[in-house]
DNA sequence: GTCGCCATTTGATATATGTCAAATAATTAT
DNA sequence: ATAATTATTTGACATATATCAAATGGCGAC
């Protein structure tokens, strides 16, 4: 999972103006150092933390057939989190590999639950971010559907130069779709 | 947009109990029939409403290089609306065509806005829903991501029959990122 | 610095899917 | 019912992308 919006940062800002919210918060978060190679949520179990990369960098990918599929990226200020299995209490259908040494603020998916219940203003944010979410997820569907191999790649290129500047070709391609050899030949002939 | 959950379905059944609910809300509500062809909402217009289908069929779709792309298909209980358009008040990226004569339940977003303020638990429901229709966005992005055309056209036949019974092929084609050539080849030699 | 391990590029070929065109089949209107 | 329109199937060929293999390049361990 991943987002991010203005609005959102806003809010959280104010929010954590009010003390007893942040007290609340910080008595349940902890800073975690992570290492190249970790993995925060491995495929098959249940997600019961909620991360936000304070710096670093983190994929999130799946096994097909053997082969891994990449299905996000995320920076500082991310959050990584299977949505689907925090929400659903279900095996989480992705792991998620730190690709460089990451500072973390882990929460319970828990005490966030119960957190949301208490302050209000964090449901807002918690509804506002999946709506955010569920916006990008549409813009990425339509370019997986129906653009080219090319063209997904200068979508990408355009709207997260830093995934393109920072991750190894092969996590690239199957975030696009395509193999590693195809998104060379893209970047080599321009 | 689209989605359905069992847990919502009864969240609002029991919320359609309160009466002081359900007088605002049939207040503001009403019911409409559209004829086959009729459009619900333009691609570039402001999402103003958000309708649900008590019968019948509808399409999300958006032109690309003059031809339709579809991105979503309705059945009855299922909302449409442009989640992107509603939320952020900006032009929608897609249109909403009715595919056969429906029932439909029309409310204006501005009053269902109200609505979730005045009443928690709708604010509750909007808040599931929006995680159902992401996780329903991340499966159907996985599906496009690496599964082949034959695959992704038994996925959909597996979960969606409805679909395959009712819609026409050139549609059913490119929701699956497809042309109807190919689809019509998949489904001849099984 | 050198060796060894990955990542990336490049090449040759195979395959899936697209494109264009025509032939059927199914719907709809008259 | 018949004609007209639209949807689907089928065919021949073009193209994008995958696959397998090898060559090159970069980078960390020692």
């Amino acid at each position: 999972m991943k987002y991010q919006e203005a609005t959102i940062e806003e809010l959280l800002t104010t929010a954590f103006q009010d003390e007893a919210l942040r007290n609340a918060y910080y008595e349940t978060a902890q800073e975690k150092m992570f290492k190249k190679g970790d993995l925060l949520l491995e495929q098959g179990q249940i997600c019961r933390y909620c991360y936000t990369l304070l710096s670093g960098a983190v994929r999130g990918f799946y096994l097909k057939d053997g082969r891994e599929i990449t299905t996000s990226f995320c920076f500082t200020n991310d959050v990584v989190m299977s949505l689907e299995s925090a929400t659903r209490l279900t095996p989480s259908p992705e792991s998620f590999e730190v690709l460089e040494d990451s500072l973390v603020e882990v929460v319970s998916v828990e005490k966030l639950n119960q957190l949301r219940q208490q302050f209000p203003v964090l449901e807002k944010v918690w509804t506002l971010s999946m709506e955010a979410y569920a916006i990008w997820l549409e813009e990425r569907l339509a370019s997986l559907q129906f653009a080219t191999a090319k063209e997904r790649y200068e979508q990408l290129l355009e709207r997260y130069p830093e995934i393109v500047r920072n991750v190894q070709l092969s996590h690239i391609a199957s975030y696009l779709g395509i193999t590693l050899e195809t998104l060379s030949r893209i970047r080599a002939k321009g």
